[in-house]
DNA sequence: GCCAATGTAGACAAGTCTGTCTACACTGAG
DNA sequence: CTCAGTGTAGACAGACTTGTCTACATTGGC
């Protein structure tokens, strides 16, 4: 049994056991599709360890989403600062990589949030302000990848979209390459307009 | 009894009434969480009409998402014509008041292809290729706003892109001015870019 | 006038879902 | 040693799911 990242599960405590079964399933095949029988099973666990930790689904849901805003988090910061030593002009120049590494990853399924909101922002009215606080989050790295001036923020809020644009394009689409060739794009042209702005002293 | 765009369902032949009934459900709440038992009801026919017409309910969600494409193609087709009336100098130009009208819609909840993807492309396999086929024509027509180029095809599936990006943050967003703003953004500086490129003959 | 298509009413089956329950075993701290 | 915390095993309840079934009414074309 492992999990997508490759730590065996079977020693971890119940808990975390638990929370990486879940992440696999809800992440993979959606929340709601995913019974907490399943979780149960697959997690080695049973029902009364199982609802001593999470008292009911829409806990291990708030804490599916947490521990997985962790790790992308993480996984993001990481991967950027291991793209963007190569080429010191730009802090952008590592967002495309590092995007191109989640993309073509076999459990890729797109943004967990975006998902999640999609599947169940009716039923559980957290999970809108949950992902809010994702993208902001997301958003702020990006911003700290742009150069300070003063329409930094608002550069960093475009390229997020794009960012997201290119997730569920890469999610729906055969290959993530269109995905990737559209973000590039975008990115270009963005740079070369703040560029020329930057050289016109305005 | 009223569906979202203000047509009485009432006098409608069954398959209609259940079609539009579960179109507002589906899209509102989410597929799953929507059972026949609630579209029945509220359509105001009975399990034996409902299920001559639709044998199971993935053959409903087929029909609703086959429905939701039209309907929503029509409207974009319409709403660009419609705003781009004012500005001849550039057809994109109307695609930021377009999406404006949709996005502060009260019923606006994203675009339901990528939200049924991430709700059930892992069970209903047919879904995402649905998804695809209509992000596709999305696309097509974005690219019938941009002058004839080489480039064109691939310029609007960047533009397509970020409006996807836009469609996803005016959904998790409280107010859907920022992705607008973002949009707009990435909008401009990618015809000053392409501007630059026809301009110097390359 | 007949027949096929379409409609209505609602009971029922069989499965899945979340969540509770009893009863028992191990382990580490005081 | 004892007791609290954590673990295990699996039966069970109750709600909700999709889908089937019998029995009957209306309507429009041949």
């Amino acid at each position: 049994m492992r999990t997508t990242n490759g730590h065996v599960i079977r020693n971890l405590p119940a808990r975390e056991r638990i929370l990486l079964t879940a992440h696999e399933l809800f992440y993979a095949a959606g929340i709601r599709a995913t019974g907490v029988d399943r979780v149960i099973a697959e997690s080695g666990v049973t029902k009364v360890t199982f609802y001593r930790h999470f008292p009911s689904k829409n806990d291990l849901i708030r804490a599916f989403l947490e521990y997985r805003h962790q790790r992308w988090m993480a996984w993001f910061t990481e991967a950027l600062q291991r793209h963007g030593r190569v080429s010191q002009s730009n802090g952008l120049d590592a967002l495309v990589p590092a995007l191109v590494e989640w993309f073509r990853d076999d459990n890729f399924r797109g943004c967990a949030f975006i998902n999640s909101v999609g599947e169940l922002s009716g039923t559980l009215s957290e999970v809108i302000k949950i992902a809010r606080r994702h993208k902001q989050e997301m958003t702020t790295i990006i911003a700290s990848l742009l150069p300070a001036s003063r329409q930094r923020n608002q550069d960093a809020q475009a390229i997020a979209l794009a960012v997201d644009g290119a997730i569920v394009r890469a999610q729906i689409d055969e290959t993530p390459d269109t995905a990737l060739k559209g973000l590039a794009r975008i990115l270009k042209s963005f740079q070369a307009g703040t560029g020329r702005r930057d050289a016109a002293g305005r």
